[in-house]
DNA sequence: TATTGGTGCGTTTTT
DNA sequence: CGCACCAATA
């Protein structure tokens, strides 16, 4: 049916009111807002308001649905709607926004049919919070899925755990307890842990379960590779003993939800017609598991939004494909694509050296960050002698700054390597600075912490043999590593578990001595199970700290170590109580889930004036108006290990990308000569990534050092980067020329390869010398290849391949 | 069974 | 240099 000339009036009229409605947002960002149908790819430059995209996106779809695109006026619109509606675009009443909003809704979707997952719990908490602000009601704001990729699966899992084939509810095991049943399988096995590190294994587990291997498919995949196939054992068995224990690791969380899509059609089908719209954040990030679960979940409306940045793909080691998002235009041929460019956070100085710095990754969509907040200040770049003289320059840095009217907190220091934030935590300490160094889950790695979550975890799922094994006899029951371990035999041979057999041990003449301490454990734990039932969690707890005897076991010690201990046992409580004041159904199951997916940032409140120092990793979506990037040295950013492959090294300069656009206002490098690490003192070069930044934005002191001597021909068709590169003629290797004639051995002349002189190479092709390194007579070559990448080759076995052009 | 001393090792880590 | 882990101790 055509649209009548109502239907198009009323349609327009719609339309500039919904316009109005994102007024507030840049042409493509409404352009990002308005495409709700079909999929779509948003590529959103750091700091360009992916998150208020997100958020205006999903406004829009739950209060106008397809009110901007449609030529017809709803059903039942009346003429006297279309003069409200006239009116209110003319001169709107805040007190007719609600009607007239409604009156512009066309197929609204209702909240529990979005679903937009994030990757940090911080940032769906902040898509829930700042939805619910812009919503007004919290019902609604709150019946969208705006979860983490962790919490929605796990809500999935939950509804489907007898699908599972778990028993009872289940387990969820971190990465310390992950290791701990890897090392213990690996002993199992006599795996030598020499040439099988439980890391490398632990990883190679996660990796096949990124890629959703069972331990079938891997062992198949790698047949043939001894490493592979007794890593595909272990595989197996830890697989059997997660089962064994109804626990999950991370990684299961995803593999399963996905499985569990795969093989029941109508759980399938169920979330494909209940999610009409899927929004995936930080899509750059995703593996291939997640990748398949948005897929899947999307499968029906194919109303799938990503939204990434593939220049911010910093996790490639946990598995994240970068590919998932460089080919979703080819996953989906009608996608749309939306690059969000202007940035809101930095000045023109910090974008243009970030944007130079990535325009030397070969693996990019390409974007270029722009800003009309005009250029702000130089980009500081400062060397110093030593790690102590780089960290007294932060601190003296940091104090001026304050004394001109900055706050701690408006300073933010980052770096590669965590090891370099003890340098400069003492020289803060040392002039007074108020610090505070970011880690991960530092509150719940703590011992004590384990183990009162161990207890919470055996009372909820006494199955979990690992979490039993480790407080059974903490405090000190007289329940020692030998009977444990017969009681575990036992277990398996009666085909029952751990628990079980502990509680009834006077039953197995094998424990008799244990076998009293034993049940009487199994009594405590029994009880408490007991008064889970009617007790308030943090009742629970304190029952608990009662009836183990771990608070008194701690107090019967008195020391400051153990006064501390206590002090985080009580922490924990207040974790607890806060939990009960958010949740009319608090429950055990339900706390340990949650606080399963916790960290450390998640902490609200507590927002102390203080300097933060964290990894460049951790700062990932922070900013701050001052940033400090230290270690910047060739070795340590980028890291030796990302010096041998390309893609390393690109990741390595993502990693650059995201440290530089944190900072709002000033960016200060900072690098040292000579520097301690490990106990060894190391001398290297500043990074190659302040290289790779334009000359005329930093504001160095360095300069006569001839970091950045002037090329008379700078060589075509190099990258700025390769050039800079080239031009870079360190102090160390400048003095001895390698070209010299006192470095050449007589009698074997060699062709003077020199920084910057271009080469040709039989297999390589065309290069350009990066830079020598003089080794013993002989010397290191790195050839920047224009087509085979990067090469390190030894000058005189190149000779005979390479010659050198004018 | 807690302590001690020796040895080896050492990116990054949203969940 | 500092730690985590292990084996040998009292």
């Amino acid at each position: 049916m055509e649209p009548t000339k109502f239907d198009l009036k009323y349609a327009s009229i719609r339309r500039a009111i919904i316009e109005q409605r994102f007024s507030s947002l840049n042409e493509k960002q409404r352009e990002a807002v308005f495409a709700t149908e079909g999929p779509l790819l948003i590529l959103a430059g750091a700091g360009s308001g992916k998150t208020t995209v997100l958020i205006n996106r999903i406004i829009n779809i739950l209060r106008f649905g397809e009110g901007l695109d449609s030529s017809y006026a709803p059903a039942g619109a009346t003429e006297e709607d279309l003069l409200f509606l006239t009116e209110y675009l003319t001169a709107p009443q805040p007190e007719n926004r609600e009607h007239a909003e409604r009156l512009c809704a066309m197929h609204p979707a209702k909240p529990w049919e979005v679903i937009a997952i994030t990757f940090t719990n911080k940032a769906a908490r902040e898509l829930r919070e700042r939805l619910q602000a812009a919503l007004g009601d919290e019902e609604s704001a709150s019946a969208v899925w705006a979860y983490t990729f962790h919490t929605a699966c796990l809500r999935i899992l939950r509804r489907h755990v007898d699908l599972l084939g778990f028993e009872t509810a289940f387990t969820i095991y971190d990465e310390d307890d992950k290791k701990r049943v890897v090392t213990n399988v690996m002993k199992s096995l006599n795996l030598d842990t020499k040439t099988f590190d439980p890391r490398t294994v632990m990883s190679m587990i996660s990796r096949a379960k990124d890629k959703l291997m069972t331990p079938r498919q891997f062992r198949a995949d790698g047949a043939g590779d001894y490493f592979r196939e007794k890593v595909a054992e272990v595989y197996q068995l830890y697989e059997k003993e997660m089962k064994k224990a109804c626990a999950l690791d991370f990684d299961d969380i995803i593999m399963k939800t996905v499985l569990l899509l795969q093989s029941n059609p109508d759980v399938l089908e169920y979330y494909q017609r209940k999610f009409r719209y899927v929004l995936v954040d930080e899509y750059q990030d995703t593996n291939y598991a997640q990748y398949v679960l948005t897929s899947l979940l999307a499968g029906y409306y194919e109303n799938i939004c990503v939204v990434g940045d593939d220049d911010q793909s910093i996790y490639k080691f946990r598995g994240a494909t970068i590919t998932n998002i460089l080919e979703f235009e080819k996953q989906f041929k009608d996608a749309k694509t939306i690059r969000l460019e202007q940035n809101y956070r930095s000045t023109g100085n910090i974008l243009n050296a970030a944007n130079e710095v990535i325009r030397n990754n070969v693996g990019r969509k390409g974007k270029e960050l722009w800003t009309d907040h005009g250029d702000g200040a130089k980009i500081h770049l400062h060397r110093s002698d030593s790690q102590e003289g780089e960290a007294a320059y932060i601190a003296d840095t940091i104090r001026e700054g304050v004394e001109q009217g900055l706050r701690w907190g408006d300073f933010a220091v980052l770096y590669r390597n965590n090891v370099l934030s003890d340098n400069i935590a003492a020289a803060f300490i040392r002039a007074g600075i108020p610090y505070r160094v970011y880690k991960g889950r530092d509150f719940f790695s703590r011992a004590e912490v384990r183990d009162m979550f161990a207890y919470l975890w055996v009372l909820e799922n006494p199955a979990d043999e690992l979490r039993l094994r480790r407080i059974i006899n903490v405090p000190a029951r007289k329940i020692g590593d030998k009977s444990v371990e017969t009681a575990a035999q036992l277990a398996v041979e009666n085909g029952v578990t751990l628990y079980e057999t502990v509680c009834h041990a006077s039953d197995y003449p094998a424990l008799s001595r244990g076998a009293a301490a034993m049940e009487k454990f199994g009594e405590m734990m029994e009880n408490l199970r007991k008064q889970k039932e009617f007790l308030s969690l943090s009742e629970l707890y304190d029952g608990l700290l009662d009836q183990t005897g771990y608070l008194a076991a701690l107090e019967a010690r008195g020391g400051a170590e153990e006064q501390s201990r206590i002090e985080h046992i009580e922490e924990l409580k207040s974790y607890i109580v806060s939990y009960e004041n958010d949740h009319d159904d608090a429950s055990l199951a339900g706390f340990l889930e949650e606080m399963a997916l916790y960290t450390d940032a998640d902490q609200s409140g507590e927002e102390e004036d203080a300097v933060l120092m964290m990894t460049m990793h951790s700062a990932k979506g922070l900013e701050f108006p001052v940033v400090f990037l230290a270690g910047m040295e060739d070795g340590l950013f980028p890291g030796f290990r990302a010096m041998e492959r390309d893609e390393d090294m690109e990741e390595e300069r993502r990693l650059c990308y995201v440290a530089v656009t944190r900072a709002k206002e000033q960016l200060y490098l900072t690098c040292a000569e000579r520097r301690m690490l490990y106990g060894r003192t190391q001398y290297a070069h500043p990074s190659r990534f302040i290289d790779e930044m334009p000359r005329e934005l930093l504001d160095s002191n360095i300069v006569e050092r001839r970091m950045f001597q002037q090329v008379t021909q700078p060589a075509p068709g190099l990258s700025r980067a390769q050039v800079a590169r080239a031009r870079y003629v360190s102090p160390a290797a400048a003095a001895p020329s390698f070209a010299a004639p006192a470095a050449q051995p007589a009698g074997s002349p060699l062709p003077d390869f020199s920084a910057g002189c271009r080469v040709r190479h039989k297999a390589f092709g065309d290069g350009m010398v990066v830079s020598v390194k003089p080794m013993g007579g002989d010397a290191l070559l790195e050839i920047a290849f224009d087509q085979k990448g990067t090469k390190r080759l030894m000058a005189k076995s190149a000779a005979q391949f390479m010659e050198k052009l004018i």
